[in-house]
DNA sequence: ATAAAGTATCTCAGCGCTAAGCTACTTGCA
DNA sequence: TGCAAGTAGCTTAGCGCTGAGATACTTTAT
């Protein structure tokens, strides 16, 4: 009935008795989990020579709208990099020819990312196997807990400011 | 009572109704908020002229033992990187007279990594504001949502077989 | 005693990201 | 109308990490 960051927390306690590590509890828990499911999803995406960054912006475009169509900035606020770090995942992918990049008709400093037939083909196959290595990582949960755990955490990003947009 | 990743799931289902997305509705949150998270700590850490590598070097070292001092496999463990990224998070703490290496006496590969009267007053100064702002971070939660949430996580990490050690 | 396997650490090329700054275009205001 | 401010996207130097491989030492088995 303990993890590695009851370990830690019990350190803490023995040399820092003046200090509460409790946060740690979570915020500890919550970053060690993130990059085991980092871990793990990666694994899943190299088998069709993908990565994290390219799978998210196929997945963006794939879900966005009939189109599998946005901007540059669409990609950027649903992505949380930077507006170089999306310049240069649509250089990757544009060479793969995965996706378009197409002049904006209405904003002569805009661009319309859309996915290709070939783009599109392979995050569909993609995607039920990412789904299901989602759900193998949270196995450990019922599924009420899952739902519990789901509220939790979006009780916590709406209270930091995590919007719809 | 909508964050991001409420869109996001609402996005798959429209678009894709034969995939049920509700692991996403976990691991999404999960991951957006370690990134929220980390963006912030790390406004904290350059502060005091330190990044979260180097931090949790010197935090783990703090709390290992009354010495300060672990091998850099210790190291390694505790911070789930590479051996090679070790090296170089000491190379540049050495380099700062943050921490000593120093060869071990019992196994002729073996490194012994120990805090210097300088790094043991950095991180001793910067750790109360570290955990300041986790609390800080977790406002949005009551301390009983705390820590059911803490028990969901280890639950979760239990079962993805994370171990004291 | 010795060879083979294992372990601890380091080195380094390659990768993706950030931060800063650039260009080109659009919007708002006098 | 014209200019300043704002916005969209791209470029690039620098950074820290991974993955592969090297070195040096230790353990195991014969």
């Amino acid at each position: 009935m303990a993890d590695h960051v009851d370990l830690v927390l019990e350190q803490w306690r023995a040399r820092r008795p003046d200090i509460d590590p409790s946060p740690m509890g979570v915020i500890g828990r919550l970053s060690r989990l993130s990059a085991l499911f980092d871990a793990e999803l990666r694994r899943n995406f190299a088998k069709y020579e993908l990565d994290r960054a390219s799978f998210d912006v196929l997945a963006t475009l794939r879900r966005s709208n009939a189109e599998h169509s946005l901007t540059p900035a669409g990609l950027m606020h649903s992505s949380m990099v930077t507006s170089g770090a999306i310049s240069q995942r649509l250089d990757r992918l544009e060479a793969r020819g995965l996706v378009t990049r197409a002049p904006s008709e209405t904003d002569g400093r805009g661009v319309q990312v859309t996915l290709t037939a070939k783009g599109l083909k392979l995050i569909d196959k993609v995607l039920p196997t990412h789904v299901d290595t989602e759900a193998r990582l949270l196995a450990g949960l019922s599924a009420a807990e899952r739902d519990q755990l789901a509220g939790l955490l979006r009780t916590l990003l709406e209270s930091l400011g995590d919007k719809r947009d």
